[in-house]
DNA sequence: GGAGCGATGTCCT
DNA sequence: GGACATCGCTCCG
């Protein structure tokens, strides 16, 4: 099965909104145990750096927060609520800190897998899988000590981002979820009428 | 179908 | 010690 064009490290280089809306509608994939897990970017939050309160590298660079401020297309994986993890993929240039949270997938491939790893049956409803960010999280099986600091510009990490030519129609722009500081800043992007955006 | 709430680990103050 | 970029369950309409 021919692979398609990967997102490379310049896609990353630029501004997290920007970025953000750029993902939207492109494919995320994961290579577990020797499968595909894919699914189509429906729904992204943008973090800013030292100018964005409610983003991680506001306070400055922590060891947990690090991987912020190194170079582009690396994953940021944290632990959150002491029960879920949210993964992002770090844009700016290296140096400046930036991400982009990835909330919702519409699933394309190993669905069933997903369910598995979800704990849900086989034909429980696609919408369940990974709609919202610790849902995206259990259906690819991410998790920080296994994800956190990889390269997802490179085919060998097993996770990375496909575009497949197709563009969302619409880009509806909203205010960002789960967060006190900056909540007005409307950095939270998805594709109009997707059902699988989550809440 | 929606509001309310408890669970639970890690990090930083 | 408190905050936290969440989820799924209960209860009520």
């Amino acid at each position: 099965m021919p692979s398609l064009p990967m997102l490379a490290r310049e896609f990353y280089e630029r501004p997290p909104d920007t970025v953000a809306r750029a993902l939207l509608g492109k494919v995320l994939v994961r290579r577990h145990e020797g499968q595909r897990l894919a699914g189509r970017i429906v729904e992204v939050e943008a973090y800013q750096g030292l100018d964005d309160p409610a983003a991680h590298a506001f306070a400055g660079k922590t060891p947990r927060n690090a991987v912020l401020f190194g170079p582009p297309g690396v994953a940021y994986v944290y632990f959150i609520y002491g029960m879920h993890y949210c993964l992002n993929i770090s844009c700016e240039p290296e140096g400046q800190a930036g991400c982009v949270l990835l909330r919702a997938l519409e699933p394309l491939e190993g669905l069933e897998t997903m369910a598995e790893l979800r704990g849900l049956d086989a034909d429980a409803p696609p919408r369940l899988l990974a709609s919202g960010p610790g849902r995206l999280c259990q259906a690819l099986g991410i998790t920080r000590t296994t994800h956190n600091g990889i390269d997802v510009t490179s085919r060998r990490a097993g996770l990375h981002v496909e575009d497949d030519g197709t563009a969302p129609e619409k880009i509806e722009a909203l205010p960002r979820v789960g967060i006190r500081k900056a909540a007005e800043r409307p950095l939270r992007f998805v594709i109009a009428g997707n059902r699988f955006v989550s809440r």
